[in-house]
DNA sequence: GTCTATAGCAGGATAGAC
DNA sequence: GTCTATCCTGCTATAGAC
């Protein structure tokens, strides 16, 4: 571990530690003090290092989320890459959700990140414009790049779009309604049940309900 | 316009205000004083009518939106019942998806409701129960037999939860992402392009990226 | 049933000692 | 840089007049 001085770690204890309450009960549904009990430090710590609440709440977003963002899409063009052939439709949903649903975060990690990533998504707020510019928007144009590679036939932009949003529906469905999914087919998150998830999603997102025909790859 | 007494009037407005205002920003994040002033009445009215904060946002949940999703639930069936034929599984997601995207609610109402909803199933509070009962459990099972009854193929049970739930999961995400998917594709959320959406969810439920073919229903 | 007034407390933020 | 002590605002909830 590096200590180089004491800061870095206060610093980064109040933003992990904020990060995970913020998902969780949202920027008014958390008190500071809450905060600085769980990273164990003084009230004042926090306008020491961030000036107020709202100013930790958006380095929550700068400093947390967005860089695990990249790092989950960095995850996925690796998978991409290791594919062989990389050049299918179903290579590119396999790759997406494996990057989104084991990717490099541990289970606590993905829970936050989607929890931020949603309550910021529906009523935008101040960091929407943040994670639209640097997630949403990168990601799509990423993926719709690949995908008119890949997809054979002429497709339309707009159409391609709503695929790659239904895709993206699913992904976050399953990762962000995990009580209801562990309910209605009693299996946790565990390894085993992701690998099933990931393999239904490229089923359903390449042939749907399959009317008529089924059986997929790997 | 009835009003045949005060008290049912005002306890409406407060309802109608919490709800909007509860779905907006979260329990935490709305004040009663918020509330009255909305619904134009008296602070002491809430603690009158509902007894205190939390227990107004219980009756929300019982009031409103369940209710509410009930009166969806019957539309799904009307609109199936209407359809020629109805049994096969484009009609049934045809009937899904209208019923939950243009069906008997004003945008005002839908937006509510599914942002209260989400709110609720991924950090379970004590609306969730509630929730899980009356809405998605009755949903879920009216679905697993009806598409098992149109699909012609053998199905396990968990295949079938997992493609319902890829399709509930995308009339989610349009419903509840709008801010990026008008940004995305330039729509705003009026008649026509719910019709379009309506149909890509038919479209993609039935076929996903459909490789290789395409063209279909209504 | 509806209002005013207020109790009682928790919140964010800051000043100033060390 | 870190702490204690404190300010002041704004919250929920209630008591009690009308």
């Amino acid at each position: 571990m590096k200590q180089k001085n004491k800061d870095a770690i206060v610093k980064e204890r109040i933003l992990n530690n904020a990060e995970s309450l913020f998902a969780q009960k949202g920027f008014r549904g958390v008190t500071v003090r809450e905060i600085i009990n769980a990273a164990n430090c003084n009230l004042s710590a926090v306008n020491y290092y961030f000036g107020n609440k709202k100013n930790l709440y958006l380095e929550v977003f700068r400093a947390r989320l967005i860089p695990r963002s990249q790092s989950m899409c960095e995850r996925f063009k690796k998978f991409l890459g290791q594919r062989q052939p990389s050049d299918s439709p179903a290579a590119v949903v396999e790759a997406l959700a494996q990057a989104f649903l084991e990717g490099p975060l541990s289970d606590d990690e993905r829970r936050c990140h989607y929890q931020l990533m949603v309550r910021e998504m529906s009523q935008p707020g101040e960091a929407f414009d943040l994670v639209f510019e640097h997630v949403m928007q990168p990601l799509l144009q990423d993926l719709s790049r690949r995908l008119r590679l890949v997809i054979t036939e002429e497709i339309e932009e707009e159409r391609l779009i709503l695929n790659i949003e239904s895709i993206l529906g699913m992904i976050i469905h399953f990762n962000y309604f995990r009580s209801v999914i562990t309910r209605f087919t009693g299996h946790a998150y565990d390894s085993s049940f992701k690998k099933r998830l990931i393999e239904h999603i490229i089923d359903f997102s390449l042939y749907g309900l399959g009317v008529g025909k089924k059986e997929v790859l790997t």
